[in-house]
DNA sequence: CTGAAAGCGCTTACAG
DNA sequence: CTGAAAGCGCTTACAG
């Protein structure tokens, strides 16, 4: 019922191994001979069988996606992108959730890994954050020769490949934007602790607010966890104080809600009495109301790269291999002339 | 490097037909070969070449997960489900995210459902909804002769196998809580009108209300179309109105955060001043605060439930093909006494 | 209860 | 530029 490559061939009047080569793109066929069997093999809709060319390839065409805790926003991006790099080399992308955080000790994590590796043959992986930062994984990961590439890892060195953004560039670019429009007081929520973004967003306002020549008022600052709950108590704490910011920039959407949850409570208008911008441009940005002036992360963009360096590996080498890809400052209407 | 099952086979001394039926479970082996080929086979770390399989028994073990526009969520709680599934029978799961709701006529729908399936052949298809209605769609998946399992279509019949959970009986619940809780004016915001779920979830409530002998005045049933801004108009119509209800039934989470934001602006408390809950328990529904009252789908259970039913079409037949799941009420902050 | 043979549909390695 | 042969690691269909 279904066409084979030896349909294909006889219909095309040539062997298996001339289809073989049309198909996989192997030069040296004959021009004549590739329209043909390209004719041929589209008239029968054929289309090669996966399982057939793995096993004669020792090749599964499958690299997996492992990710933990995941942000669902964030991953179904990672996935949409990694899924159309693959399209267009003939592979499928295979997920792993994984509960590798809750695990406590080393070896837990190692034996963890192992299983994922061992239950399926893949060709390659993808780790997505925080999972780009588990040495024990990336280490079970080397030890089997898997091509792997990590997602916005806390540390990037030339030789690992991996994708990013950059932070720092946003929450400075994001910081300017405010400076722009009037702001000299402007509060900051600080993200987690764990997380490198977070340092680095810091770092980006604080450049941004020195090079304008503002006060570094240590006061303007609060720690946050990225968490609603933690925008409210820092956003109390820097509304209910003498001489409030007229601006705040939280390291992240959920936590510039809270913000506007506390400015609601106070009778603080937002914008006009504050501006408040937030970070990742979640679906909660826009859902809330007024809509959130964020940065948008290029997930999609960076789950395409992240495929797209896995499956070049075999082919190229002496590229660069950390791929960084540009944001978006979203702006919208949780933001204003001071 | 990789054991194979003829290194099973040669180690624990039978033929590569016995280690075959000891690992798919075949009946007739003897308990002790059973358990000699079991100890090798684990010795020598040995898991099944998947390609290998697939080409001798024709399958791909692989199912496809068809979605479109996803509310990202709700797909990465029915990835899980489905995955989790799927690993018990040594099945994997493709992901194949389309664009189907955005073509308009039915033979690009049908040519694009095609072309999922040449691309790559899957053993059976669960359909995520709005896709479980598309006609056109199944009629593609049946004339293929592939499995498929439906996940909350609009109507169910019993010879359509199909995962569901009751929304009359959850919202008929919901609303008893809240008669329960002393309130006797209930305001309602319907979802939009081309969801079944919108039509069931007002069901329920009407049913409850009638039960209860309390009044239907038709001004307090409001539509809504799921996203937040409908929520806002209706419950500033609701509440800006004379003699407003002391509670508000959202047909989902975005309405009713919409419904929490205008009772902010006018000034009245929630939960003291306004009891409002939500549907679908999104991760907004504990983000806010006060945290939503709401009702838990059984997303995980279906995803689970689809790809297990899926994969026992083979073997079992005569079961009931439409399973519902059961949902949770989730009690928060947002409701209290009247 | 067990096994020997054939074959699934491709690619690899070689030959011309 | 093209092809014939062998083989990837399993399962199917059959035999005993």
């Amino acid at each position: 019922m279904k066409a084979t490559i030896t349909d294909v061939a006889q219909k095309a009047g040539v062997s298996m191994k001339t289809v073989s080569r049309v198909l996989n793109k192997e030069p040296n066929v004959a021009e004549k001979t590739r329209e043909r069997v390209m004719a041929v093999a589209s008239e029968l809709r054929y289309s090669p069988n996966l399982a057939a060319r793995g096993l004669a390839s020792s090749k599964s065409y499958l690299i997996a996606l492992i990710y933990d805790n995941p942000n669902a926003y964030y991953i179904t991006e990672l996935q949409r992108g990694a899924i159309s790099a693959c399209r267009k080399r003939g592979y499928h992308v295979v997920l792993e959730p994984t509960k590798i955080r809750e695990l406590s000790s080393p070896e837990e994590v190692k034996s963890a890994s192992e299983m994922i590796f061992e239950r399926l043959h893949v060709d390659g992986v993808i780790l997505a954050p925080p999972l780009s930062d588990s040495q024990e994984l990336i280490d079970v990961v080397r030890a089997r020769n898997l091509p792997y590439v990590l997602v916005a890892p806390s540390e990037t060195s030339p030789d690992v490949p991996s994708v990013k953004m950059d932070d720092f560039a946003a929450a400075y670019e994001l910081t300017q934007n405010l400076i722009a429009q009037g702001h000299q007081r402007i509060g900051f929520i600080k993200g987690h602790y764990q997380h490198s973004s977070a340092d680095l967003r810091l770092e980006g306002f604080c450049h941004a607010i020195k090079e304008a020549g503002l006060s570094k008022e240590p006061g303007l600052i609060k720690d946050g966890d990225y968490s609603f709950r933690s925008g409210v108590v820092a956003a109390e704490a820097l509304l209910e104080a003498d001489n409030p910011p007229t601006a705040i920039f939280a390291c992240n959407d959920d936590m510039a809600a809270g913000v506007i949850h506390v400015a609601a409570r106070l009778g603080l208008s937002v914008p006009d009495g504050l501006s408040v911008c937030g970070f990742d441009d979640t679906p909660l940005a826009t859902i809330m109301w007024p809509q959130l002036t964020t940065v948008a992360q290029p997930i999609y963009e960076m789950g395409y790269g992240a495929a797209d360096m896995l499956l070049r590996q075999d082919t190229e080498t002496g590229d660069d291999h950390v791929q960084t890809f540009d944001f978006t400052i979203k702006k919208r209407g949780s933001t204003a002339r001071a």
